[in-house]
DNA sequence: AAAAATATGGTACATTCGTTCTATAAACGA
DNA sequence: TCGTTTATAGAACGAATGTACCATATTTTT
């Protein structure tokens, strides 16, 4: 399923309402909407509000006018979802420092999910950590940390070969053990100077 | 000019729009207000609709459907017009305890005008006080209280006319001297158990 | 009693606006 | 590569709805 990201037409869209209604008093119409974000047809404002509201981020009542109202359930959390990472074939994801404000799509969770430290997401590709009970489309939820258990799955930046990988981690006095979750697949071992953690799975999402 | 009580169709309407709002989130139509107060007319509404708006109770956008807006100043106190009273031909009042709730006609006023002490409202009927500066059609602010300083304007109770009338107060060691704030007529004296303090006057309200 | 202000009713017009239908292009998964 | 999903586009129908016009009743004022 494809996710829109946080400059799509549909957040327009929400972005829209949240100021009409806030400066105004009252929803806008599909028209409103239409002059507002630049869309040429009703049926892609259409179009957006029913996904929208299937989403469940506004509610609306059939044929009456003006009726849109934002679901105001700021229990939730935006979740950046980074890019995608598979343990057999790491993607390159950009580092921590140019993370923030870059998501293309965002995932919607429960504020009780997620603590006090920075926390983002990556799509699985691949079987690669089945292992782990991590399916491919998994979303593993990670959090911001540089420093790991033995034996926490954690993902961590290859120096030499740039790039990112999920792995169970075992470090020893001067070397590091990354283990792939899948039988089939063999341990890397790498140098401790090249390697260093990202982030720590905190948790992982499956849609079915 | 008439002003509407609390149980008039315009109160209705008022009320049915704070209801409606509060319920589904939005403002309700003219033909909504029509079904929901038994009018049977939109003109009807839109005549409320028009008066309230020039009162400066709602807000509403021409021609944009469900655009009406509640003012929401709740800074301001409803306070109850009892009656009306008059210095020379005093007119009989409830007494304080069944005024709660039978006001037929309200007056809005800033909360900062009236104290914590329970405040009503009396019209003035005739030139009987025109020398205290109170002219026919005025509103006075009484305030409940059951003593008062000498020259202070109050609202007596005369036990055996079964009257209250407006005046000010003069108290004796054994006779209460009811003064009018009208030069043309006679201060009446009686006997300090026959009268009873119902309040004393704390504002006077004109509309030109 | 007459006049003016206030309130209610009936009706109908014109615009606003939600919705639907169809077509097309781009992105995506098998 | 082909079918599916997602996104955009144009147009039009019909219901929802603000508004205006007119008549009449009730209350208040002169």
């Amino acid at each position: 399923m494809r996710k829109p990201g946080l400059n799509s037409t549909r957040e327009n869209i929400l972005q829209y309402i949240h100021g009409f209604i806030d400066e105004r008093g009252y929803s806008p119409t599909v028209r409103d909407i239409l002059k507002g974000c630049d869309i040429s047809s009703t049926a892609v404002v259409q179009y957006h509000l029913d996904v929208l509201e299937k989403e469940g981020r506004i509610h609306r009542d059939p044929e009456i006018f003006r009726s849109i109202r934002l679901s105001l359930k700021k229990n939730t959390v935006q979740i950046p979802i980074l890019g995608t990472i598979a343990a057999g074939t790491p993607i390159p994801v950009p580092n921590s420092d140019s993370w923030s404000g870059q998501a293309t799509e965002t995932l919607e969770l429960p504020q009780d999910m997620v603590g006090t430290k920075p926390v983002f997401a990556l799509r699985v590709k691949g079987q690669s950590m089945i292992d782990a009970l991590i399916d491919d489309g998994d979303i593993v939820l990670m959090e911001s940390a540089d420093t790991a258990v033995n034996g926490e799955m954690v993902a961590v930046w290859l120096k030499d070969r740039e790039e990112v990988t999920l792995k169970r981690i075992f470090i020893d006095s001067d070397k590091v053990l990354l283990k792939p979750a899948n039988q089939t697949m063999k341990p890397i071992q790498q140098s401790l100077d090249n390697v260093e953690i990202q982030g720590k799975v905190i948790g992982v999402i499956r849609k079915l």
